[in-house]
DNA sequence: CGTGGTCCCTGGGCGC
DNA sequence: TGCGCCCAGGGACCAC
């Protein structure tokens, strides 16, 4: 998309979890798209207007990405046209399709310059692929917080962009109870911790995600990192490494699957 | 302030 | 077949 211009955009109802921004189409279309960008499970296109469009999918949001001809996308198996909710065409004659039954998922404009206070990233913690993150500072963000260490780690501002999933799998890895409190990983804990979360993350990438029954990719591909996971969504199933039934547990309203013998 | 509960919304799966 | 209930990848918001 890199380079394209947006030809149009179609906006099918008036709001996703929030309202679309005022006069979305008007905005965006005629613009070329600078640079895409992300920002913890957020989304960016830096736009020749000066704006950036940030997106978010939310649970169940979806874009594809689909070749020259239209019909090909009307015509594609699977596909949902009931929540088909914003269509772009670019001048490549592609065409981008955001999907979201759930409509937990959202799209703002915000002025380039003023983006370092844009505020729903302004408290962002580090990515978890990125040099500002290490064992060194878990250590210093998790001292002291009393917090379970599953809510600390689903916390974006601790560490942005780790989900449900994949703390579960981080935990299991590092050999960590999810209900150990924060205070008490600094240390060995939090060593084992920083490269379980690192790992996991980036065999997630490199297996196309984890596609449990919204997830694809923007060509439609599934990911396939669901079948490696070793606790999450496996209640009542023999841990990988030691045997012991998985269990479920819940916490701050989440689901926690944990190896109650190998996490302690 | 940090923390936990509730809610936004639709659809799939299950027990009855 | 159909109804009611529970559950789901996220995160904003509110009460304590």
């Amino acid at each position: 998309m890199e380079g394209r211009k947006i030809v149009s955009l179609t906006q099918n109802r008036a709001d996703l979890r929030f309202p679309f921004p005022e006069r979305f189409a008007e905005r965006v279309s005629g613009q070329k798209i600078v640079r895409l960008g992300r920002r913890a499970k957020f989304l960016t296109v830096e736009l020749s207007s000066g704006e950036v469009l940030v997106m978010h999918l939310g649970m169940t949001g979806r874009f594809t990405v689909s070749g020259h001809a239209t019909a090909r996308y009307k015509h594609e198996t699977g596909t949902d046209p009931a929540h088909d909710h914003v269509v772009i065409v670019l001048d490549s004659h592609d065409i981008v399709t955001y999907n979201d039954p759930r409509r937990f998922g959202f799209m703002e404009l915000w002025p380039a310059e003023q983006f370092q206070s844009y505020p729903r990233l302004m408290a962002m913690g580090p990515e978890p692929l990125s040099n500002h993150f290490s064992a060194a500072y878990l250590d210093t963000a998790l001292k002291g917080k009393k917090a379970p260490i599953k809510a600390a780690l689903l916390d974006q501002s601790v560490i942005a962009g780790l989900g449900n999933i994949y703390v579960c799998e981080a935990l299991w890895r590092a050999k960590i109870s999810p209900k150990r409190l924060s205070q008490s990983i600094p240390g060995q804990r939090a060593a084992r911790l920083a490269p379980a979360i690192n790992d996991v993350i980036a065999e997630a990438i490199e297996a196309g995600g984890s596609s449990i029954s919204d997830f694809a990719s923007a060509s439609g591909e599934l990911g396939y990192f669901q079948h490696r996971f070793a606790v999450y969504d496996r209640e009542g199933q023999p841990c990988p490494a030691c045997g012991t039934t998985i269990k479920r547990l819940v916490q701050s309203g989440r689901s926690t699957f944990y190896c109650p013998s190998c996490q302690r």
